[in-house]
DNA sequence: TCTTCCATGTAACGCGTTACATGATTTT
DNA sequence: AAAATCATGTAACGCGTTACATGGAAGA
């Protein structure tokens, strides 16, 4: 069985066949936002997928030292995804670094306080523009309303995605009257 | 400087003194939702910042062919823990297992997509009403207005876990109504 | 000519999980 | 008498990040 990364990337290769290189670019977009690998990750995994014949490559004429190879997902590996998708599994720890700085907010001045929180809701506001600014492109392509065609989910994620920053953003508005004002 | 992990301790032992065992306790809950470790990870990071004079250790009896160590932060490890709170980081790539799978729901049979959206909604209801009660524990401690008290963070940090997951479920319902029904 | 992009790999290191190991006290 | 809890550590392994290494094609 693959490893979270290999069902990363035969849900990336499904959607659409990539070279290794090709692949680590579109871990950066749009599955970066919840998943993420470099390079030096995926080259490995992509020959375990391949070990495992739930991919295949066929050799491109390209640049560079070593033969570049496109992988597709086999029709093993397609099963393997949507089984995979629909697996009993129990809920992960969170992991926040985050929360637990400002479960930590109760040592530091009232100024590192409202620096903390600051930060915070920057980050939300910037992810929140992004994810909003993909979903209304993706709600606009009319491919995004067929259950079984990519779109449909990429929009169902990003959806989950707005909520959830906006739900971030508000939070923060609501810390900041929380905190007490610094000294001037 | 510590690791993450190392804050996370300083922040526990900030709080409330304990052994390493203790420790490996207290992380299951309060910090355990949003930071986790295991004792095995634990022991090791305890004898790092206690070689960099953030914690000490006095020798209590107790049970085991060891000495029970009990560790308490030292004014260097409480002035870290204040500085790192505010220290400038960039946002965290996020990984989320659930939006990943949701990510390729498309290439799932109908009944497929909607037992996974049925696993998700379960683990956020559970959570939400683990967070709510806790809060409302925290809550009703008149310490969790005191900005220096350590129970007014962990309020701020519980009232974020009760709006995201609040939210988490309702984008589950809405999820549902998006889905196909599943052929009988 | 120089830099960036395309393209593929390996090596070293750190963090996290699981398993191994020990043994006293307390509860059933 | 047996099991659970308190208590501390080490070892092996897997996943992820950063750095090392190579070299052609395209653009500035």
């Amino acid at each position: 069985m693959p490893s979270t990364l290999g069902f990363a990337l035969l849900g990336l290769l499904a959607r659409t066949p990539s070279t290794g290189y090709d692949l680590a670019r579109r871990m950066e977009r749009p599955v970066g936002y919840f998943w993420t690998a470099s390079h030096s990750q995926i080259y490995p995994e992509l020959a375990a997928l391949e070990r495992e014949a739930l991919i295949e490559h066929v050799v491109v004429e390209g640049p560079g030292p070593r033969p570049t190879k496109r992988y597709a997902v086999t029709p093993l590996g397609r099963s393997a995804l949507a089984a995979w998708v629909a697996t009993e599994m129990e809920p992960q720890p969170v992991r926040d670094l985050e929360t637990l700085r400002l479960w930590s907010v109760w040592a530091a001045e009232p100024a590192g306080a409202l620096s903390l929180v600051d930060q915070m809701e920057a980050g939300h506001v910037a992810r929140l523009a992004a994810y909003a600014e993909e979903l209304a492109a993706v709600t606009a392509d009319p491919h995004s309303a067929d259950p079984r065609h990519p779109q449909f989910a990429s929009r169902l994620t990003l959806e989950g995605g707005v909520r959830a920053r906006r739900t971030a953003v508000e939070w923060c508005r609501w810390l900041r009257t929380q905190l007490p004002a610094p000294a001037e």
